[in-house]
DNA sequence: GCCCTACTTAGACGAACTTCTATCTGAGGA
DNA sequence: TCCTCAGATAGAAGTTCGTCTAAGTAGGGC
């Protein structure tokens, strides 16, 4: 398949970035660009039932409970995650739509449909 | 289309991403979590020719040349363009494959192929 | 050879980030 | 009510990051 123009390539690629759209996908780029909030993220999407409590999380990392707070309160302030308190334990997902955002910046555009 | 275990979302979501490789992912993250650098790798990409030279880019930011040329190592030294010097100019072009690393990662899959 | 232009390197400084300890809130059990 | 456990918040310490100025390297023209 040869490059077409306009359809080539990912969209970072494509037209060059306003200001604006740059400063607000490089924040939303810095929440993950971290080895330990990209392993929460991690670990919480692929937690069976899609969600995670704290308490599921901490253990893997040799760090203190507030340092894992802090990374989960990133996490969530950039919109990757939601959370709820349930009892004694606060869950937490990940918000595929956001996690999808990252990846549409930097994925090559596929087949525009099925007209081929 | 409902989730079938395995291939129901983006590969950070499928299972826990390694100590190893979520620290080199985040080195990659970090590269491009920044609006300026972002920028960058956006007129570089879709600068016509594929390639730009720095001269191309300093002017459309408020920033002085050490600062772009700063920040094109940073993307530089993460593999993510490519630079050479031809004559008075030098020249950087984005490696396609780094940049759809990046995307690989958050990317829900596809239909595995044309099963249906 | 000399100078000008294009870009990079070196070093410094303030802001932001990651981590900690100490403290606080909120839920559940005796 | 009081104690304990789960988790968040506050504030401090050390480190990294983004930016600058000053100086260095490399190519081209006179």
């Amino acid at each position: 398949m040869t490059a077409i123009a306009g359809t080539c390539c990912s969209p970072i690629a494509r037209e060059p970035l306003s200001e604006t759209d740059a400063a607000e996908l490089a924040a939303l780029l810095k929440a993950v660009a971290d080895p330990v909030r990209l392993r929460l993220l991690s670990m919480i999407g692929s937690h069976p039932g899609g969600e995670a409590c704290v308490c599921d999380l901490t253990d893997a990392f040799e760090l203190t409970a507030p340092t894992i707070s802090h990374h989960l309160k990133v996490l969530r302030t950039a919109g990757l995650i939601g959370s709820e308190r349930r009892g004694t334990w606060v869950y937490y997902w990940i918000i595929p739509q956001q996690v999808a955002r990252l990846g549409e910046l930097f994925t090559p555009l596929a087949e525009p449909a099925v007209t081929g």
